[in-house]
DNA sequence: ACCCAGGAAATTC
DNA sequence: GAATTTCATGGG
C-alpha cells in the first residue's frame, strides 16, 4: 500500500454522490467505505479524509492520469454559482448534489456499458457491465478484470454473449464493438467533432439512439455541453423545469442534467401527483 | 399477474 | 412522419 497519490483540498467533491448518481457502474463501495475500481486496466482503492482526495495502488507517474478523470481541474464551486442563477430549482438540485463531478470514463467503455443502459435499471446494468467484465475482460490481477476490448467483443457472437444476460442488446454491444474496432467509428475524433456530428456519428451504431449517444458524448468523452434525456429527465424538465430549453444551460448543461436526474431519483415524491 | 427500468428498432397508423 | 409495440431480464 505504499503506492499511492494524494491530492490536497479537494472540494465540491462526494465520492458517493460520484458514483452512485448514475454515470458510472463499476465502482464499488467496500466495508471500510472507500471505493474499488478499475479505469484503463489499472485498479485501485479511493477514499476521501478531510479534503484529500487518497488513490491508493496508484502510480505517482499517473498524477495527471486521476486529476482528469476526477475532473479535478474544473471549479465546480463556480460552475454551480452560475448554473444557479438560470433557475430557482436548478439552485435547489445543484446544492442537493453537489459533490458530484463528471467523470472522464474510457469511451468504449461508456460506449457499451450505456447501451447496455437502454430500458434498464441501474442496478442490473451494474450486474451485466460486472458480468461482461468477468468473461472477457482480462484478468488484471486476482479476481480483477479489466473492462473488455472492442478486438475481444468483435470476435463473439451474441450466443457467446449469453452469459451476461443483457438480452436483446447482446446484438447491439456486438455491432458496437465491430464498428470500434474495424476502425469504421473513431471514438476520439468525436472529442473536437461539432456537437450534432458527433451525435449522429455514434447513432450509425445499431442500439445507439440520440440519449445514449448523448451519454457517450457527456461520460465519455467529456462533452459537458451535451444534455441526455432519459425518462427522468423528461419528466424533470416537465414538471420542474416548465420544459424549459437545457440549450438554457449552457456549456455545462451536462452538470445540471446531471445535478437535476440525482436530485430527482432521489426525491421520487416530487412527481407523485 | 402486472408494471417499470438512464431506449431504440420495428411495425402500424 | 408520428404514434404504438416489441424487445430480454429481473425486481418490486
Amino acid at each position: 500500500m505504499d503506492r499511492k497519490i494524494i491530492f490536497e483540498d479537494v472540494r465540491d467533491f462526494s465520492l458517493d454522490m460520484t458514483f452512485d448518481c448514475g454515470q458510472c457502474f463499476r465502482w464499488k463501495k467496500q466495508e471500510d467505505g472507500s471505493y474499488f475500481g478499475v479505469v484503463r486496466r489499472m485498479a485501485v482503492k479511493v477514499h476521501m479524509e478531510d479534503n484529500r482526495l487518497v488513490i491508493d495502488g496508484a502510480d505517482e507517474s499517473n498524477r495527471r492520469m486521476w486529476e482528469d478523470y476526477f475532473d479535478l481541474l474544473l471549479d465546480y464551486a463556480d460552475v454551480k454559482k452560475s448554473l444557479s442563477d438560470i433557475h430557482p430549482t436548478m439552485k435547489e438540485a445543484a446544492s442537493y448534489a453537489s459533490g458530484i463531478r463528471i467523470l472522464r470514463q474510457e469511451p468504449f467503455e461508456a460506449l457499451i456499458t450505456f447501451i447496455i443502459s437502454q430500458n434498464n435499471n441501474i442496478k442490473r446494468i451494474a450486474g451485466i457491465v460486472e458480468r461482461l467484465c468477468e468473461n472477457f475482460g482480462e484478468e488484471i490481477a486476482e479476481r480483477v478484470y479489466a473492462f473488455p476490448t472492442a478486438e475481444r467483443l468483435s470476435g463473439l457472437s451474441e450466443e457467446e454473449l449469453s452469459p451476461i444476460r443483457a438480452g436483446f442488446r447482446h446484438k447491439y454491444i456486438l455491432d458496437a464493438a465491430r464498428k470500434i474496432s474495424a476502425g469504421e467509428i473513431d471514438l476520439e475524433s468525436l472529442r473536437v467533432m461539432p456537437y450534432e456530428e458527433a451525435n449522429r456519428e455514434l447513432m450509425r451504431i445499431k442500439g445507439v439512439g440520440e440519449k445514449v449517444a448523448d451519454c457517450v458524448l457527456l461520460y465519455g468523452l467529456h462533452r459537458l455541453e451535451s444534455f441526455p434525456k432519459d425518462v427522468w429527465m423528461k419528466r424533470a424538465m416537465k414538471e420542474l423545469f416548465d420544459d424549459m430549453d437545457p440549450a438554457a444551460f449552457g456549456e455545462y448543461a451536462g452538470i445540471a442534467q446531471q445535478y437535476i436526474f440525482h436530485y430527482s431519483r432521489m426525491h421520487p415524491k416530487l412527481f407523485k401527483l
